[in-house]
DNA sequence: TGGTAAGATATGTATAGTTGTATAGTAAAT
DNA sequence: ATTTACTATACAACTATACATATCTTACCA
């Protein structure tokens, strides 16, 4: 079920990206417009796809093509629809929502080899797995993976069981403060598992974040994973 | 033994001989893979068969095809780094990549109400649009787009049109140095035009970075956003 | 100054090759 | 009986290349 709101040609988009320039004013009526070679060579296809779309503007009367010569502009587009232009939806997640925490799974397992490397312990080693949903307002944001390596924080496993809260139940298994050391994102499709929890479509675009944290000696006590509705989420970094 | 283990689907066979002839550097990243029909008739299968295959190498990001031109070797993701000083050659540079910037579109037109408030300037005030693509080792990596008050960098214009780079046409503009105030991060799908310039298949999930650069002021010189591919690029933050 | 020929540039046409998609069928495993 | 893996065929969409034809530009010459 993959985006089945239909794929666009890509002479249609050639097409619909010359109307855009013609409608924004970008060539007035009597312009030529670039060769056919140049226009290829920007889209970064063949030239005979930059004709196929350049066809369809000469069939709607905004193009005339004079051989030897070039195209040129015969009219400007009052209405295109081409449909929402680049759209803004900065739904930030600003300060006034309720946050919630909600475990999906939380259990204790042996670590992959990427999970080891990233926590610098032996593959197999014990960790404690936790997964769950973040929600704001009662709509879900987000769904993360956190994992302890269990031989540096012993009863982790129980702390969050009480608390939910990570930065809390790490205090309480003796870990009093952390910091970030790394963070790295992405954008990714949601699988169905994903969508399924976060009540959108499959295939919908996330924002992956992961990232380690090391506890004071430096050794890395939680690798976290996090994927964000990209509908609802922006994240702001400050510097 | 009719263990499942030692029935190995056609179609996997060929994926693992072409990962194979991948792993031993048979190809390198760029290089075009024989066609499907050549495939086909040297494995002694359907060329579906072979698309099965192929089409597994594709979902581990290790080849990329292009309809009508051929199967071709994915070149590894980029690490970006991003954080006060974001620079576009210096970053891949230093990533070991050989970075490029094509123009797309670059001309003078008013600011918007929401680009005016994002540069605090007037709205409808002049300013130049820098329309592009970034690629790393001729791979599209990511569109943007750049907006400079022309108020405060005169000239900023034919700069660009010289140089391509940001960071030297500011330094041929009179800014010497400048630093992100600020980074917003959410993820889109790719509209088709997106997709066309990208090479991607439109709704492909993007990583929308959207920032404001200011001089040694403090006063906003640059409003940029950049879409990255999500399968091409992970963001690094430095802490 | 004006005309003309040569060359470069640009569109139009033709042909073949490659990937993407859809449909239908067959044999074997469950 | 249904599902799975593969085959077979046909067509659509796009690429690659070559060449024909029309136009524009420039140089040259009378």
């Amino acid at each position: 079920m993959r985006d089945s709101s239909g794929k666009t040609p890509i002479w249609k988009a050639i097409a619909d990206a010359l109307r855009i320039d013609l409608a924004e004013g970008r060539y007035s009526p009597g312009d030529k417009l670039p060769t056919e070679a140049a226009l290829a060579d920007r889209f970064g296809v063949n030239r005979h796809t930059v004709r196929h779309g350049i066809a369809a503007l000469v069939d709607d009367g905004l193009v005339r093509t004079r051989r030897g010569a070039g195209a040129y502009v015969a009219a400007t587009p009052t209405d295109y629809p081409i449909g929402s232009r680049v759209r803004f939806h900065e739904n930030l997640i600003a300060a006034g929502r309720r946050p919630e925490k909600r475990i999906l799974t939380l259990d204790e397992r042996a670590a992959t080899e990427g999970e080891a490397k990233a926590l610098q312990i032996a593959t197999g080693a014990p960790l404690c797995a936790y997964h769950g949903l973040s929600l704001a307002d009662g709509q879900p944001i987000a769904i993360f993976e956190s994992l302890f390596p269990l031989d540096r924080i012993a009863g982790i496993t129980d702390a969050l069981r009480g608390t939910s809260s990570v930065t809390e139940a790490l205090r309480v298994a003796g870990i009093a403060d952390y910091t970030r050391a790394s963070t790295r994102l992405t954008a990714v499709r949601a699988t169905a598992t994903q969508a399924l929890h976060l009540q959108v479509t499959e295939g919908d675009p996330l924002l992956r974040s992961s990232g380690v944290n090391t506890g004071q000696l430096g050794q890395p006590v939680e690798y976290g994973r996090t994927w964000f509705v990209g509908d609802r989420v922006t994240l702001t970094l400050e510097t």
